[in-house]
RNA sequence: GCGGUAGUGGCGGAAUCGGCAGACGCGCUAGAUUCAGGUUCUAGUCUGUGCAAGCAGGUGGAGGUUCAAGUCCUCUCUACCGCACCA
């Protein structure tokens, strides 16, 4: 039999309940100790749920939690336990990427042990990032400096150094002189270093590299494959990776039994080379100026770029200049004689590190054209422009038709590209080919902190990989820091004397360690099976929770830290560890934490610290107000009286549901709502048009800040509703429990105290999220706008099925309409049903 | 220089598909509560004008498309971010 509760019509003696005090300091402590207890964010795969797997970046445990990293854990547990609510298995993870070289530096600087420091700080962040309430499975945790885990991110190496994509080449590498150690090309910004800001210079080094050039083509490709990702992060990776096509050809040198192969994407300018150019460091320049008179004036302008730093070098400020190396080349397609320069606008690390230079079409080679009086002879003739190069005013880079140039003349450019190459092929000068700017990921660093490369050098097998059942190689730990400029393993005898795995010789072990960005291109698939002591990660477990559903972490990231963990990715793809081509389906990129407009410095003093935030508000309110202040992917100013604000809300929510548990408690929900009273009515469509908005603006915009403030919305109409002297408890309860669960993922502690106290089952994360009513969306009336040619004039109220002639009648009919309009000609009414009328009048 | 994002009250922001600009919060003003301050509650708060209902103007600027533009198009200014001699 079914029991309809008839709503109930009461007359509510209201707040006569002793109010008791919003005490979040008990409140937080007392649920955080009961969800560790109760092992309430601990998973397993499970297959009979969909698995959700929600992470946000790891953090390097620098002592303290800042608002940023709040910030950024408050937008993931707010993904974490919205979808667990709606049926998912969720994976929410943390972990430390916690190899790097502050620990080394405080070592030196206070005579510490980088584990020690590292240690302490991770127990100390642990227990902040606790004190936010954020459901994290911390079984799971995994710290990149752990031999249990650098173990397998040397596993990633030799597989790698098997697969011959690890390499160890002498190269110019980036040095920077402050962190004494060797930088990527991706840790340089400006000319200086990521990290200390010291101005980076060049080293001819030995070092190791991942061959990450080798999938260029396919990091390239697969952002294609991530529609989840912002358009900003794949527009900086395909600039990074800068995919050109041209085609590559070489040059013989007159009287030398040598060529210089130059890149270009304009072979359909080749006849109008009047010059080449080789970059200050190209190879061959000593072997062609040794014994002639520009020898002298040629080094000493090598010797002067040497030593400018890379700023000043490669700027676009910089002025062009160069020398004439008193050589020459023969241009393949015409026999020509060109003179061989070297200057300094050419990189030897782009393209071969030498260029053919054609001045009419090609801005940077006019210009150093007119500079040294080289001529300049046009190959593309559009109709505007001249034919004599010596007129040209700017080089032109459009398009036109081939000229002076053979049997080519008349080919358009992009024929012209596509004939040269042919022409070029068949005959063997060059070929077509593409050229990426990307470059090969230098992962050795001479520092101390890191993992160790797991290689050894033996006089008689040579380069020597570690046998994978021998790693670990551990890190010793005694160990002496001296900012030497190399590995402070170099003074470790006990590490680097070692025997060779192969002939059992005796050997000296590799004494770089690996840069950190290895350690953390691979961490999540760890936190699929963090426990596991054979591989780094079970195929099982991987191919349940891979790949990351939902990626959350700031966007300085954009191009280091997600390019090496896509490529390594790939990498694990191919030799069948996974089954994803790609790590993260979905990117959010978090907007900075600012504070009076500028971002959180000590160096500024604006520094908001996230401990004291939370003991004087508590873990609500902060996570509130900074989900509150600003859409994610937006910056955040920071504001103390906005912090107050959320306080306050929280205390109104707690006052509100205080204030009526004594006449709710008892309160069953209906299974069918009949005969509301219109404010009753009023309310239950507000609750049900609450839950459709804050369900949509988490799930499908992430837009937490306009969720929050339609729970104020729900909150105030709740209140108002509480005014009525007659009150449906029925309609009352409902909204009062569907307020609280939905403000549930974003203050945790709050809502479960309250769930508690109203009586509710178990616990409230344990709720399902709820779903509306279509029925409680129901509006018998629904206002109408009217326009006078798109001006408002009144608003009328109609049943919201009204058709556009039912609508159109209204208009016409309403007085005020009448009234205006009256001796006007109406030319026109357009009728938007559910929205307004606009009556468009002639005078 | 190239590419991107943004510009809306005193402030943070909202307006999701071209349809009532300013939701929500902060701040401010007035009143109530209170010994007082704070808290809390009530009312107000884009600008001009008016006692008021209202009327007019208003989303960085200038044009345009449209019955209707914060939203679309063209030009332009400003701020921030990325790339920057990439051959």
């Amino acid at each position: 039999m079914r029991v309809f509760v008839i709503s109930m019509l009461i007359i509510v003696t209201r707040r006569t309940f002793m109010e008791r005090k919003y005490d979040f300091e008990a409140i937080e402590a007392k649920w955080q100790a009961y969800w560790e207890e109760n092992h309430f964010y601990e998973v397993t795969e499970d297959t009979t749920r969909p698995k959700y797997y929600a992470l946000e970046m790891f953090p390097y445990p620098s002592g303290n939690l800042h608002m940023g990293h709040v910030r950024n854990y408050a937008i993931g547990d707010v993904v974490a336990r919205f979808k667990t609510m709606n049926g998912y298995n969720v994976l929410h993870p943390m972990g430390w990427d916690a190899f790097g070289l502050p620990a080394e530096n405080a070592a030196i600087k206070h005579g510490s042990h980088p584990a020690k420091w590292t240690t302490a700080n991770i127990n100390n962040m642990k227990a902040q990032l606790k004190t936010l309430g954020t459901s994290y499975d911390w079984n799971r945790e995994v710290a990149t400096c752990d031999p249990d885990y650098y173990k397998f991110t040397q596993w990633m190496f030799l597989k790698l150094y098997e697969h011959g994509l690890a390499y160890k080449k002498s190269a110019a590498v980036n040095w920077c002189p402050s962190c004494q150690t060797v930088l990527a090309n991706e840790q340089v910004v400006d000319g200086a270093c990521e990290r200390c800001e010291a101005s980076v210079d060049k080293k001819q080094l030995e070092q190791w590299f991942f061959k990450i050039t080798d999938y260029a083509q396919r990091l390239l490709d697969d952002l294609e494959m991530l529609p989840g990702w912002p358009d900003k992060v794949k527009t900086m990776q395909r600039n990074w990776i800068g995919r050109s096509e041209g085609c590559q050809f070489s040059l013989a040198i007159e009287g030398l039994d040598e060529r210089i192969t130059v890149f270009t994407t304009r072979p359909d300018t080749v006849f109008g080379i009047t010059y080449m150019v080789l970059a200050p460091e190209h190879p061959l320049v000593a072997k062609l100026v040794a014994g002639r008179p520009e020898e002298e004036p040629v080094t000493e302008f090598i010797n002067r770029m040497k030593h400018l730093n890379e700023m000043a070098r490669t700027s676009t400020e910089a002025v062009k200049e160069g020398v004439f190396t008193g050589a020459y080349a023969i241009n393949p397609m015409n026999d020509e004689r060109i003179p061989i320069w070297i200057a300094n606008y050419v990189l030897m690390d782009y393209g071969t590190g030498a260029i053919m230079a054609v001045p009419a079409h090609d801005q940077r080679d006019f210009d150093f054209a007119r500079k040294y009086d080289i001529p300049i002879r046009v190959v593309i003739k559009s109709e505007d422009t001249p034919l004599d190069g010596s007129q040209l005013v700017e080089a032109y880079a459009g398009d036109g038709l081939m000229v002076n140039s053979g049997d080519f003349d008349g080919c358009s450019v992009t024929e012209g590209q596509a004939r040269v190459i042919a022409y070029m092929e068949e005959k063997g000068i060059g070929e077509g080919t593409i050229n990426f700017r990307l470059r090969d990921w230098l992962i050795s660093r001479q520092r101390y902190w890191g993992a160790p490369i797991p290689i050894v050098y033996c006089p008689q097998c040579g380069t020597v990989p570690i046998p994978i059942k021998d790693l670990p190689v551990l890190l010793p730990l005694e160990v002496e820091f001296r900012p030497s400029g190399e590995s402070p393993l170099n003074y470790v005898q006990e590490f680097y004397q070692t025997t060779c795995p192969v002939c059992g010789g005796e050997a000296r072990r590799e004494t770089d360690t690996m840069d950190t960005f290895v350690c953390s291109s691979w961490y999540f698939d760890r936190f699929c099976s963090p426990q596991e002591t054979e591989l780094p990660f079970t195929r099982e477990a991987a191919d349940y929770w891979m790949a990351v559903d939902q990626y959350i972490g700031g966007v300085e990231h954009a191009i280091l830290h997600l390019m090496y963990a896509r490529f390594l990715t790939k990498f694990l793809y191919d030799i069948k560890m996974l089954k994803v081509q790609e790590p993260f389906t979905n990117l959010l990129t978090q907007g900075m934490v600012l504070k009076d407009g500028s971002k959180m410095s000590k160096s500024k003093g604006n520094v908001v610290s996230p401990e004291e935030i939370i003991q004087t508000y508590g873990a609500d309110t902060a996570r509130l107000f900074i989900l509150f202040a600003s859409p994610p992917d937006r910056d955040l100013e920071w504001s103390d009286q906005g912090v107050e604000g959320a306080y306050r809300f929280l205390h109104r929510v707690w006052r509100l549901v205080t204030g009526s548990i004594e006449t709710l408690q008892d309160v069953s929900r209906p299974t069918e709502y009949k005969e509301l009273d219109p404010a009753a009515k009023a309310l239950r469509f507000k609750t049900h048009a609450t839950i459709k908005k804050v369900s949509s603006d988490i799930e499908e915009r992430f837009n937490f800040n306009t969720a929050i403030s339609a729970i104020m919305e729900l909150t105030n109409a709740i209140n108002t509703y509480g005014d009525q002297q007659e009150q449906d408890l029925c309609v009352l309860k409902e909204a009062v429990d569907t307020l609280l669960i939905l403000l549930s993922p974003f203050c945790p502690h709050i809502t479960e105290e309250l769930w508690e106290m109203m009586g509710g089952a178990n616990s409230i994360h344990l709720q399902s999220w709820p779903t509306y009513d279509p029925a409680a969306l129901v509006q018998d009336e629904i206002e109408i706008v009217l326009q006078i040619s798109g001006k408002v004039r009144d608003r009328i109220m109609a049943p919201p099925d009204a058709s556009e002639d039912e609508l159109r009648a209204l208009a016409l009919d309403n007085p005020k309409i009448k009234e205006l309009t009256k001796g006007q000609n109406i030319a026109k009414i357009i009728v938007v049903p559910r929205k307004l009328v606009n009556i468009v009048v002639k005078p």
